[in-house]
DNA sequence: ATGCCTGCAAACCGTTTGCATCCAC
DNA sequence: GTGGATGCAAACGGTTTGCAGGCAT
């Protein structure tokens, strides 16, 4: 089943109607590899169809959110980065707090410290929205 | 030597001023235990003072994290938080994305994804800046 | 026909900045 | 006296919201 599909059966359990705009900003995430800002993915929807609103992008990306099929990460910035993570394989992002580069990580180092938390404080580690600060080999 | 101390004599090395303001905030971090917001610390600081801008605040806040005395997390409500690292024991922050408690958590298990980030993608961890977002036991 | 969605525009809010003045050195 | 620091107020930028109209169901 395409990862349309699946969106499309899901909106419907919930009640809720599938557009073109919402449509449109499925595809520009399946298009995209890396992170991308509200701002980039409005700009490429627009390349498709000029007539989507900023405020359409946000509110259908807090809906992806909520079905998880996308990851969020909050960047030092100040801004909210999103990527498809279905049919991804999965990995946590290491951000260069000097020059803001991504590096994508594999995420079983993470599993591990997911579960000693999990032990020890009863926290159930998001790994989804794991981003983590530091210096990239570069900068260094 | 106390943090006032240390602080003063970075400060002259850099050619800086110490100020009544700069030492409100300090004193205001010393004061406070977990993280709190720039407007959380600027209520506090207004308390002993009055006359203080919560821009002043800011301009504190940024070169303390300069200086590497406070430790900065960007919370997923786009605020930032800050905390003293000076004479206190090193820690991480799970932040439950459903309620918004902070816990503090032992640093150790992060330090062996640390070593294992700098072995396999030469990344250095900040272990100053991190947060964990995820849910806490009550929401789970 | 119903009520979920959209575009538009304005509000929001944490943070930053420009500038004249002030004060620590 | 000098140049860094402050207060004030305005700007900034990403995100959210209210509302009237539109369209998927």
């Amino acid at each position: 089943m395409s990862c349309q599909e699946s969106f499309f059966r899901e909106l419907r359990e919930r009640g809720l109607r599938l557009t073109p705009q919402r449509e449109l900003v499925l595809s520009v995430l399946h298009e995209m590899e890396g992170l991308a800002g509200a701002e980039e993915i409005y700009r490429r929807v627009q390349a498709l169809s000029t007539a989507v609103d900023i405020s359409t992008v946000y509110r259908t990306l807090d809906l992806l959110q909520e079905f998880g099929v996308v990851a969020v990460v909050d960047g030092a910035d100040g801004q909210r980065r999103y990527e498809l993570t279905a049919g991804r394989t999965p990995h946590v992002h290491l951000v260069c707090s000097r020059c803001g580069a991504v590096i994508s990580a594999d995420q079983a180092p993470v599993r591990g410290l997911a579960d000693t938390l999990r032990a020890a404080y009863g926290f159930e580690l998001d790994l989804k929205r794991i981003s983590l600060s530091g210096l990239c080999p570069a900068c260094r």
